[in-house]
DNA sequence: CTACTTGGGTAGAGTACACCATAGTGTAC
């Protein structure tokens, strides 16, 4: 049986194609749309689509319902299956390709017959694509960086990624009885924002019965004492055997790594010898360090009071800000935000929706934040847990916040972000930035250096103004959680902290399940060796009010 | 193609920016 995702992936295939096609850009966009619609779709969809009710669904209309309701029955598209006859499957792949378009692509291929991406780089390194109009040397070497990119960014996954990878890997080594026990290790044990290779330590009973066992599961080479299975997951899977408990114990230590780290502390890897890791950090006469510290940067730092081990965790997290509904650009209604918030036990939230410049997320318009603050106050009523009245302002181009200081002034909690015009130079949008902090409504700065994990680069502004900034204006800076940005990068955490900021780490939840994406951003600053005390998500009820009017006046809900 | 308004027809996300070409298009957010 199709499902959802089905559905919303054949849309988007559909409006791909018309797109290729040069079909008309409102009938591709009503694909697009219906495909959101139905992303957004709160319902039971197969029983929306049993009982044939898909009319009742704002966006999908006849056209849309006929291709639905077709897959249903038997399986396919008749529609998207003509459309795709002689298509070539590569010209999918170019869609993601920055700069290249669904024009563009259609010129590659007519022009050039270009249908993947191996052709694209040749034809590029050829000069062939300079010559075509509309197309220039430019464009030319703008493709080729972005293919280099992709090459690159191609070696890595996200983090979560990684952890469902290891996931999948801890469930099928759990049949093979000769490991006696398992540890993930590596650039994942460490929280890494993005990994190159997935490590595991095996304690192995018997080796030959172990390999036996193995073969049944994975196409596996052997060099020593290290298995690699290469063309299983996108990025290749290292298992480290070891025979005893202290073989164990110091090949975790070596492989948690990281190399720069360990050599940095001089740590003589023959000595190793102890129970645990405990034991064997005191051995070597250093108190223990968590894994997610042991970073190249931590040697770095100066000042003592930084190198205590995070204490983060998420059962300190009192409150859930910065989250989205389906009033901008989320998938749930704030009522159920707040119920997914009381359920993993938040005491408070706020709710900080997008701003009205921000149209490509539905952003709120004065009158829509009134209504959902009226919402809010409801919501606050009924089920007594505390919603703040929040918003995500942009940061438009100059700096200033996309709305009067006096409608500012309404809200308890602001977060201000960038959202649009990201190529700046570095003096520009440091200025642009300093402004937003400077103004007395911002709360938070939210994700920082709007980076998007292997996809955007960060823009360029000056960290340590920006971050002294925050500390001398008391603006939070914000971890966001979400695993494409982990942003602030935790490389700029002991410098923040050292210049005493305040942080914030926030799921930017576009859905309920999204909001445990948080475990992402804690991972993140225990990386940096935060506390509790410097989070204020782990403020309790009272002191985040007190935070909220260290600078401006804020008129809260009447009791 | 959809929604809305009207009973057949029309509007539909807005905008900055890069690029190519020298006025306009394509793309991304």
């Amino acid at each position: 049986m199709p499902d959802k995702k089905d559905i919303i992936e054949l849309l988007e295939n559909i409006a791909d194609i018309m797109d290729f096609k040069g079909e008309n850009k409102f009938k591709v966009g009503a694909y697009r749309n219906g495909a959101l619609s139905i992303r957004r779709f709160e319902g039971d969809f197969a029983s929306a689509v049993s009982q044939k009710e898909l009319d009742k669904i704002k966006g999908i209309g006849k056209g849309l319902q006929a291709v639905i309701y077709e897959y249903f029955q038997i399986g396919e598209s008749s529609l998207f299956k003509e459309l795709k006859s002689g298509v070539p499957e590569g010209i999918e792949q170019l869609l993601g390709i920055k700069g290249l378009g669904a024009k563009k692509i259609n010129i590659l291929y007519s022009e050039l017959g270009i249908s993947n991406i191996g052709e694209l780089e040749y034809a590029c390194k050829e000069n062939r694509l300079a010559l075509l109009k509309g197309f220039g040397e430019a464009t030319q070497n703008k493709i080729l960086t972005e293919i280099d990119k992709m090459k690159q960014h191609s070696k890595f996954v996200l983090l979560h990624t990684a952890e469902e990878f290891a996931g999948e890997i801890i469930s099928r080594l759990q049949l093979i009885k000769e490991i006696k026990k398992l540890e993930i290790t590596g650039e994942l044990r460490r929280g890494m924002e993005i990994n190159s290779s997935l490590n595991f330590v095996l304690l192995i009973s018997d080796a030959n019965k172990f390999l036996k066992n193995l073969s049944a599961e994975f196409k596996y080479e052997i060099s020593g004492e290290m298995i690699s299975v290469k063309e299983y997951f996108s990025i290749p899977l290292f298992l480290h055997l070891t025979y005893t408990e202290e073989e164990f114990n110091r090949t975790l230590i070596i492989t948690t790594g990281s190399g720069a780290f360990l050599s940095g502390l001089n740590f003589n890897t023959h000595k190793i010898k102890g129970k645990n890791e405990e034991e064997i950090f005191k051995s070597l006469n250093f108190n223990f360090i968590i894994p997610e510290m042991r970073e190249e940067e931590y040697l770095k730092v100066k000042k003592k009071s930084l190198l205590a081990n995070s204490d983060l965790s998420e059962k300190e997290f009192r409150g859930l800000l910065h989250f989205h509904t389906l009033y901008s650009d989320g998938r749930n209604t704030l009522d159920e935000m707040i119920d997914g918030a009381i359920e993993r036990g938040f005491k408070y939230a706020a709710v900080c929706d997008h701003s009205k410049s921000a149209i490509y997320a539905n952003g709120l318009i004065e009158e829509r934040v009134l209504k959902e603050k009226e919402e809010a106050e409801k919501i606050y009523r009924k089920k007594n847990f505390y919603v703040f009245q929040g918003i995500e302002s942009d940061i438009l181009a100059e700096g200033s916040l996309d709305y009067s200081d006096e409608f500012l002034s309404t809200f308890h909690f602001v977060v201000a972000s960038i959202h649009s015009r990201f190529t700046m130079d570095e003096e520009k949008m440091t200025s642009r930035l300093l402004k937003a902090i400077e103004n007395p409504y911002t709360d938070l700065l939210g994700h920082p250096s709007g980076r998007l994990l292997l996809s955007r680069d960060p823009y360029k502004f000056n960290v340590r103004k920006i971050l002294d900034a925050c500390a001398a204006n008391n603006v939070a800076i914000e971890i966001n959680a979400h695993p494409r940005r982990l942003d602030l990068d935790w490389r700029w955490i002991y410098y923040a902290r050292e210049k005493g900021c305040l942080f914030s780490i926030n799921p930017d939840a576009h859905s309920i399940k999204e909001i445990d994406l948080i475990k992402y951003g804690i991972i993140t600053g225990r990386k940096g060796g935060l506390l509790n005390s410097e989070v204020i998500n782990c403020y309790d009820l009272a002191e985040f009010k007190k935070f909220l009017t260290r600078k401006v006046k804020r008129k809260f809900y009447q009791e």
